[in-house]
DNA sequence: ATTCTTGCAAATCATTTGCACTTTA
DNA sequence: TAAAGTGCAAATGATTTGCAAGAAT
């Protein structure tokens, strides 16, 4: 708790209790979640927690580089803690989202294809996950 | 719009004027277009068409593969006349999407990732496109 | 005559916003 | 005490749904 403290102020975010949780959260659950997952977990143990400030904390989040959203999703934003490159795999049957491993996406930031500026890269896969072809060969 | 007409039948689904006219404005504008993008230009000429229906004509289309769907806008869904793989670029100052050629999504269906089964593969960017950054040059 | 297509209005659901209250530096 | 953080309720905006009317086969 205290590391994610001083993880906070090194991006020159002013600790919250809120932050902090919401943080700690994204550090436990690697499950690429949404704002309401978050939201409905959390208010469980801090009832007076709103929607709103899991809203605004993201976005924060995001703006200091603490987060990636992920649009792999229709209708929902995902969010998951910044770190290595890598690729996303969505269940069209179960509908979770793993982390693939992958050296495509280690293309240099303001790398220039077709004469735009690349800031951003995201490769999302959807299939049927691992556990749903086991689960469907057992039947 | 004979050609459209065949080409709908041949993918099994009865042709009507507003299918017609939809898929007609999709062939024409490789802009990946939103469902609201489509209404809003096609109901000038056709005043009683409804929002309902382009949803539920671009739903059918996805599902008999004439369409497909980007999530690479966050808050809206795009489309776009199936067409051999390519990559995106959203750019990040004006909003328009840009086709990038790709050699990476040309892995097959059905191909299996860390255990996974992929049916579907998107490459998307995000950057500034060239026109912006012609424009950023000029001042 | 039955089935498909369409349109309207209302519902839904994620996200944002305005504003007031509270906490903190 | 000013600035930052938070919560509530209402607003927004894309998409969906229920249902009834119209068109086509």
């Amino acid at each position: 708790m205290k590391d994610l403290k001083r993880y906070l102020q090194k991006k020159g975010i002013p600790s919250s209790y809120h932050r902090l949780k919401i943080l700690e959260y994204l550090v436990k659950h690697r499950t690429h979640p949404t704002a309401d997952m978050i939201y409905k977990s959390l208010s469980k143990k801090i009832p007076t927690l709103s929607k709103t400030t899991i809203y605004t904390t993201l976005k924060l989040f995001r703006d200091k580089g603490i987060v990636k959203e992920l649009s792999i999703s229709e209708n929902e934003t995902r969010y998951e803690i910044n770190s290595i490159p890598h690729a996303h795999l969505k269940c069209i049957k179960c509908g979770k989202i793993y982390d693939i491993k992958t050296k495509l996406l280690l293309l240099k930031n303001e790398s220039v294809i077709e004469g735009h500026q690349i800031e951003e890269c995201h490769l999302y896969f959807k299939g049927v996950c691992k556990n749903c072809l086991k689960k469907q060969k057992e039947k």
